[in-house]
DNA sequence: ATAATTCCTGCACACGTGTGCATAAGGTGT
DNA sequence: ACACCTTATGCACACGTGTGCAGGAATTAT
């Protein structure tokens, strides 16, 4: 069994209630008894019980973080960006994956609960937004990452998915191209439709029309829906000079499905990703991507939620707070003129 | 303030004993005051306090897990594996990444700690001993996964790095290499080690030797390194034929500066990876790899874990056991036959 | 009707920590 | 010598939950 303070107090002497100053440096106690304590606590190797004291303060000194997958590349970066700020304010993470599954979503949620989190980031952009509002309504502080149904929630970071993907497709316009296409994630809901629309957008602005064929989502992220998407494009009858994928997984499967097919890489087919995950520099070509700021995400969500256990505010659910950022166009080897024969 | 058993108590009219008994499924109370309450407790959220709970008998239902980066996607296919294990048995997950920091493990250990976690799973290969010994001390029953510092600890399950070596290097031998290299990481200390020696039993069984300039070693598992890793090697005198990679990153980081200096592979060159990662698939040529079974990895070593916490054998510990997994060869297109003129 | 048995529920304490209040010891002023 | 103030420590209770034991009510046996 683990020393606790009674421990401590009995061989010091000292009632538990002296030795739990102490080692709390409250100045009350006299200097020459709080270091005999630490001391001894030193010596008997005290740990204090997270539990006993996390029920008698009322906090935890833990927040939760839920994200889709932890497979994801794109998340355990935003993850580094947490735990730094978490960790040098004193909390610890308590991170679960939903992957996607409704009784994982609910399971988690329940655990939370239990656990007494401080409060919790969201980081998964498919996590049912009713499951979130549980958190809410049992008076968690909550703070949402790239998770598009602010309606509901006062705090959130997200990145502009629109400007991103427009910055894409300028990037691919003043290239050279029209015919340009765009392969979405079904699951991920808003932040799909944000990039479609930033896409459709400047296609607008431009005045290039888009095919209705040229616009199609998969069920997901994993690489090999790339290849799908791939299939569908390469057989419209008029074949797009350029894909934006949704993100750099889908892209690096596409580039894959192209050098099965024959398909050269920039010079038949240009190709965009998103995210700037690591792998997205090593593929071939490397990819041209859109470079999201995953580690400032994460902090600036993390200083978020910190700042709202400090102040307290969140009860006064009328304040609102939102902060927006902005990636940037990172050039590579998958985007080039279009072939003039084509 | 969340709803407490007191609450509840209150509200049907009996104490909080007799609650406490009844979500609890004690079959001393009657059918129908447990179902009167139950029904309390559902319309008024009631959600048990972990804390609390924990408090009083002496188990939190959560297991850590230390490991070296959430970055890695070798760790995360592990936690799946172990996640699966642990949330059947109702136990949750405390993930910690050390990020080969000194001070964060420190830090972590003194987390497990105060948060009395049930059990601790270390899937860190660098994990420093006596951190791990720090636990065992305090009585926390640990296992260890793919770390090598056995003599320490009584519970493992690594995978046969040895086995999975020679299979490599066997394979490369077969189609006709005798100049091999291997580039290692020195970071990863003994497993490193094992991959190295696995290369060196099979190429001596074949009577080949080794050239002393053939082993080079980088500081890490970061794509970049792979580049240095293949500058070292082309500037030896005599260049080899194959490449034997660490890791997955490792290759996949060489593969790309292979691109870039204009070695084509596998026609000039042959290179192999470690652990089959997502990514490994997608890389120009497909990277040949050991196919290491990761999630049951995971699996094996929670399930190893959650058997201690039900027989509470870890205070014998003379007891000792280990699973050790072989993984299987996977060849895609990054080996080929030495070129007749190298 | 009383005793014995079963069934159900409450009392009281415990887990480890933190804190308001009382109080004892020591010091300073007159 | 006495009142007064400061300093240092202990007492007792609380947080939310679980459990051994006692005891009341209801049922059955005598």
């Amino acid at each position: 069994m683990a020393t606790t303070i009674k421990d401590i107090a009995k061989r010091t002497g000292v009632s538990h209630s002296t030795v739990s100053r102490a080692l709390g440096g409250n100045t009350l106690i006299s200097e020459a008894t709080t270091s005999r304590i630490r001391k001894a606590a030193r010596e008997m190797g005290y740990q204090p019980s997270a539990a006993a004291r996390s029920l008698k303060t009322n906090q935890t000194k833990v927040i939760g973080v839920i994200v889709n997958s932890i497979d994801d590349p794109f998340f355990s970066e935003i993850l580094f960006g947490i735990e730094d700020a978490a960790q040098s304010a004193g909390y610890s993470l308590f991170i679960a994956a939903s992957q996607y599954d409704p009784y994982r979503e609910q399971n988690i949620v329940q655990t939370m609960m239990e656990q007494r989190t401080d409060g919790v980031i969201i980081c998964s952009s498919s996590f049912s937004a009713d499951k979130g509002r549980q958190l809410l309504a049992n008076g968690f502080p909550v703070v949402v990452v790239n998770y598009k149904a602010n309606e509901n929630f006062n705090f959130s970071i997200y990145h502009d998915d629109l400007d991103g993907s427009q910055q894409l497709t300028r990037h691919l316009i003043e290239l050279g191209h029209s015919k340009i296409a765009y392969l979405g994630n079904a699951k991920s809901g808003r932040t799909s439709l944000d990039r479609l629309n930033g896409f459709q957008n400047e296609m607008q602005n431009a005045g290039f029309k888009i095919r209705p064929e040229f616009i199609y989502e998969v069920e997901g992220s994993e690489p090999e829906l790339g290849e799908q998407g791939l299939n569908h494009f390469m057989n419209c009858p008029e074949r797009p000079t350029a894909i934006i994928c949704f993100n750099d997984m889908l892209a690096i499967g596409l580039l894959h499905a192209c050098r099965q097919m024959g398909i050269h890489v920039p010079e038949d087919l240009s190709v965009t990703g998103f995210d700037n995950i690591t792998f997205s520099a090593y593929t071939t070509p490397p990819l041209t991507t859109l470079d999201q700021p995953k580690y400032s995400i994460g902090n600036e969500a993390a200083q978020l939620l910190l700042e709202l256990l400090a102040t307290k505010i969140q009860s006064s659910n009328t304040t609102h707070k939102e902060k927006i950022l902005k990636g940037k166009l990172l050039i590579r080897h998958s985007t080039a003129k279009p072939s003039p024969h084509s």
